[in-house]
RNA sequence: GCUCGGGUGGUGGAAUGGUAGACACGAAGGACUUAAAAUCCUUUGGGCAGUAAUGCCUGUGCGGGUUCAAGUCCCGCCCCGAGUACCA
């Protein structure tokens, strides 16, 4: 029988759902090994080649890691709330948790037929509302928590409300957004609202008013990290800010300790850098300047990297949100300042960045005193500052900062040079080195003394303090949305007051249609009776990151009903040992999660303090789009190499009909009515298409389906060409060709145990070269599956089968190990051996097989690799042995006399384990 | 601008500082076959010499350097990709 993958995959898929055999044990004796995939959105397009690619790389490693005898959990389940299915709602009427439900049973059909070892009883939606329950629980207990920046954890609001009651608030070291402080007295006479609007300024779920980036298209506000390039990252839809109150969750708070345990995490250093500089983490100083609008005198505090400039400040910059901006003002200026205001808020933020620098500001009429100096500096508005990093305010110093300095030009602001030697002619000089003059007891200090200096002396004045700012802000957590988490929120009195949690889940209501009321409010002020004994519920819902924050502990325990994990489960699962996922989550899902897990942790709820102990990022799999050349105003196509002679048009053709490049002429006549009568030009025979390699979309005509890969040349192939493509971490086109090369490499595997219908594999002994081949095939699998290099383990089987089947190697030694190497990459073949050989359990079951040195050991001194006056000899030896110890045999070694015949040697280098010269 | 990756045949890609191009695709030639498919064998970075076995030169984006030895390490450029962007 010929390698019939067909059959041989169905029947192993079934066997593996009727046997259960990837379900995970709660309890075991074996050592747990947790691996996740970033579980996908089922969106209505289907998987198409790229996505199982992380999928197949987790898989093999699960496969690996059961060989190697740890009792694996490796689930998957689906991030189900999410724009598309609601805009689709929205066009269409359709429920989306109908749409979702469709998509996801076409996600579950596709994934099934690769053959992947997910554990299904364990499936998680985020969607469900068993599943929500836990989220909108997670949301109440940060609600009910402030961060202490003393004991550096999420502790209890009632702790905080014990305290505001002994001494108020002004001992109190929070992460906070309350601008109020108060005695205890004070506290005691404030009435409910007033109470709890200043807790809201405490909790690290809170409700706030901040600018945020609503997006009009969509209706909805977006997180920092939901927004690209100023367009929303879902639909590409402008953006803009604009002052609202939202929830929001105080992930700022956890900033220091994101970024200090990042050192501590086996992630790419890519994507660590990539989480901090999302943190941007810079130390500097605040100071206070006094500014007067020539009635009133206030203290202005603005954050500097670089104190050691204030030297050269010629003037201070407000941003146009600034607070200052209205008190600092003066009546002759008032008119321009508001007109510059009303302008700068008319821009989208894509339009602040189109107009790249352009400068743009107005004088306030106020002036600064420089604390140094005593100079008096204007105190101007621009765009360039911005109000929600530092304080909203700065001090210029045109000559080192090129932000500064470019404003200084426009305006014509004097520019005074700090640093001996330095050119401020033509552009400011911004690096942070050479000696300070025109500094007055900083000259002749070079700049990485005089920051500190300059701190401490404006820290011994009372007039600034050190200071450090983190660029993360704190995420908005509200969606004016249908199709996600409804929060648990009630408004009593017009307090947020969560839900009792004996009444979670807050299911997500019907509604008529899924769009904003008339009035503009959200889809869910439409539900009938949207109430909580009589209140009016919140009707934002949350956001999608809210549902894969904290879903790798539900799959932990997932039919838990009385809590998130239990603390068994969780105490024997711990955290994520391996995560695998595209690195488009590096500053959205990844930091989200981290917060999540570390909120969790100071709870108590939870174990570990990460979630994801490593974490590789497979490459994206871009598409390779093929092109055909019409003759202008004909029905002619000329294939490519000959399409220069004529004035042709570029068209997209669909590449499930071209082969290497080679259209399938007749398929492309069916494949549009307008092609049935199309002619060709041919090249030898052949229509030659072109590529590019583009975005994998249905527009391009360049979607590969898993599927249609799966039914021509089976999951095995699939599964390996993935993997053989190349580097797992690299992006890379899809491209099919290439993959007859691993079918044959199959094919022939297949052969090396049947002859036609016969199962010939004998019982006698292994040969040496055998052996051999087998051995450094396990040494290199394993290696190369522990450093995820896949692609060059596949290439290791074909080497190995390539000479087993030319040894006519077919004996049980040999095929019985090398099933077990092959099943993780191929576990359908390896099945189907495995069973041949007479074994009942499935392969899964089954040690990953020993390597044993001897059978590779190759002979030293084999051959010269250059002889010029001295001759080089590459070398294998232990490499305990020391210089003298390898000179001896070298010398005395028989195939080097061989060579060094009538050669008068002079000496011997012997240099660094491999190769030695030898001076003749 | 800043940060991080990366540049190797016709193509995808291999190479702990140690014979560059493993493995695979494609291509060319051949065997088997009535034919096709399948399978197998040979050649395949470029150049030169030779009937030949083979030998020599050259070659990893560009220019320098360290080293007995550099695709790999160092310095300076060029190009491509990703992230981020008035973050003071």
């Amino acid at each position: 029988m010929e390698y019939n993958f067909k059959e041989i995959e169905k029947k192993w898929q079934a066997y593996w759902a009727d046997n259960k055999t990837f379900e995970a044990k709660s309890k075991s004796e074996k050592p747990k090994y947790y691996v996740l995939d970033m579980f996908p959105y089922p969106s209505g397009a289907g998987l198409h080649v790229g996505h199982p690619l992380g999928y197949i790389a987790s898989d093999i490693y699960s496969r690996f890691k059961r060989l190697q005898g740890f009792n694996v959990l490796h689930p998957m389940g689906y991030d189900a709330f999410g724009l598309p299915a609601e805009q689709y709602a929205i066009q269409t009427g359709q429920h989306p948790a109908v749409t979702t439900e469709k998509n996801i049973a076409r996600y579950r059909q596709q994934m099934d037929r690769i053959g992947f070892s997910y554990d299904w009883s364990r499936e998680v939606r985020t969607c469900d509302p068993d599943y929500y329950k836990w989220t909108q629980w997670a949301f109440i207990e940060m609600f009910n928590h402030w961060y202490n920046n003393d004991t550096l954890k999420a502790e209890p609001i009632e702790a905080l409300i014990a305290i505001f009651e002994k001494s108020g608030n002004s001992s109190v070291n929070a992460s906070h957004s309350c601008e109020e402080s108060f005695t205890a007295a004070q506290w005691a006479s404030f009435d409910e609202k007033h109470k709890s609007d200043i807790l809201m300024g405490y909790r690290i779920a809170y409700q706030g008013e901040t600018a945020v980036n609503w997006c009009p298209k969509l209706g909805t506000v977006l997180a920092n990290d939901e927004v690209k390039e100023g367009l929303s990252v879902r639909g590409g839809f402008p953006v803009e800010q604009k002052k609202m109150k939202q929830w929001q969750l105080r992930v700022s708070a956890y900033a220091e300790r994101l970024l200090s345990k990042l050192d501590e995490l086996d992630w790419t250093d890519s994507l660590k850098d990539m989480q901090r500089n999302w943190i941007g983490k810079s130390q500097g100083a605040e100071m206070i300047f006094k500014v007067s609008n020539g009635s009133q005198d206030y203290d202005v505090t603005i954050f500097t990297t670089r104190a050691d400039t204030v030297f050269g400040v010629t003037f201070m910059v407000l941003a146009p949100e600034s607070e200052w901006v209205e008190k600092l003002t003066v009546p002759t200026q008032k008119a321009a300042v508001e007109e510059y205001i009303l302008q700068s808020k008319k821009k989208t933020e894509r339009e602040r960045m189109t107009e790249t620098r352009k400068v743009t500001g107005v004088f306030t009429g106020s002036y600064a005193t420089n604390p140094l100096t005593g100079d008096k500096v204007p105190v101007w508005i621009s765009e360039y500052v911005l109000a929600g990093y530092g304080t909203g305010a700065i001090m210029a110093v045109p000559a080192h900062d090129s932000r500064d300095y470019a404003f200084a030009k426009a305006f014509n602001l004097p520019i005074i040079p700090l640093i001996e030697g330095c050119d401020v002619s033509n552009e400011s000089f911004d690096a942070k080195e050479g000696k300070m003059m025109n500094s007055g007891f900083l000259n002749g200090m070079d700049v990485k003394e005089a920051i500190p200096a300059a701190i401490d002396y404006v820290e011994s004045k009372g007039i600034g303090k050190r200071k450090v700012n983190y660029r993360l802000r704190d995420a908005i957590f509200s969606r004016q949305r249908y199709w996600g988490e409804p929060f648990p929120i009630y408004y009593k009195d017009g307090i947020p007051t969560p839900l009792p949690l004996s009444e979670l889940p807050l299911n997500l209501p019907e509604i008529d249609q899924y769009k904003p009321t008339e009035s503009g409010e959200p889809p869910l002020a439409r539900a009938k009776d949207w109430t909580y004994n009589g209140y009016p519920l919140e009707t934002s819902t949350m956001p999608g990151f809210a549902g894969s924050s904290a879903y790798y502990f539900r799959y932990m325990d997932p039919h838990n009903d009385e809590g998130l994990v239990s603390k068994e489960s969780n105490d024997y699962w711990r955290s994520v040992d391996l995560y695998i996922g595209g690195t488009e989550h590096a500053t959205g899902h990844l930091i989200y999660s981290r917060f999540w897990n570390k909120f969790l942790f100071d709870c108590g709820y939870v174990c570990e303090d990460e979630p994801f102990k490593k974490l590789i990022n497979q490459g994206m799999i871009q598409g390779r789009s093929n092109f055909v050349y019409r003759i202008k105003n004909t029905n002619t196509f000329v294939s490519c190499g000959l399409k220069d002679k004529y004035d042709t048009t570029e068209i997209h053709v669909d590449v499930n009909i071209v082969h290497n490049d080679r259209l399938d002429i007749e398929a492309f006549k069916a494949w549009m009515p307008d092609f049935a009568t199309a002619e060709f030009v041919l090249e030898d025979g052949e229509y030659i298409c072109g590529y590019a390699v583009e975005k994998m979309s249905k527009s391009m005509f360049n979607v590969v389906n898993p599927d249609n890969i799966c039914d021509n040349y089976g999951a095995d192939t699939l599964r390996m060409y993935e993997m053989f493509l190349g580097p797992l971490e690299q992006s890379k086109p899809w491209d099919t060709k290439g993959i007859d090369g691993v079918n044959r490499f199959l094919r022939k595997f297949w052969r090396m145990f049947n002859d036609g219908d016969k199962f010939i594999v004998e019982d006698r002994k292994a040969t040496p070269a055998e052996l051999k081949a087998l051995h450094i095939l396990i040494n290199k699998v394993q290696t190369d599956i522990q450093n995820f290099s896949f692609n060059t383990s596949v290439s290791a089987f074909m080497i190995a089968v390539n000479e087993l089947a030319d040894l006519k190697c077919n004996c049980r030694e040999v095929l019985e190990p090398l099933a077990i190497l092959i099943s993780p990459f191929a576990p359908h073949i390896a099945e189907e051996l495995w069973q041949q050989l007479g074994h009942k359990e499935s392969i899964s079951f089954a040690s990953f097989p020993e390597y044993k040195a001897e059978y590779t050991v190759e002979n030293s001194f084999d051959y010269p690799v250059s002889f010029n006056g001295k001759m080089r000899f590459k070398i294998t030896l232990p490499k305990s042995m020391n210089p003298k110890e390898v000179e001896a045999a070298v010398l005395a070694d028989e195939n080097m006399q061989k060579y060094l015949q009538g050669a008068n040697v002079k000496k011997v280098i012997v240099v660094p384990s491999k190769i030695i010269n030898i001076v003749c």
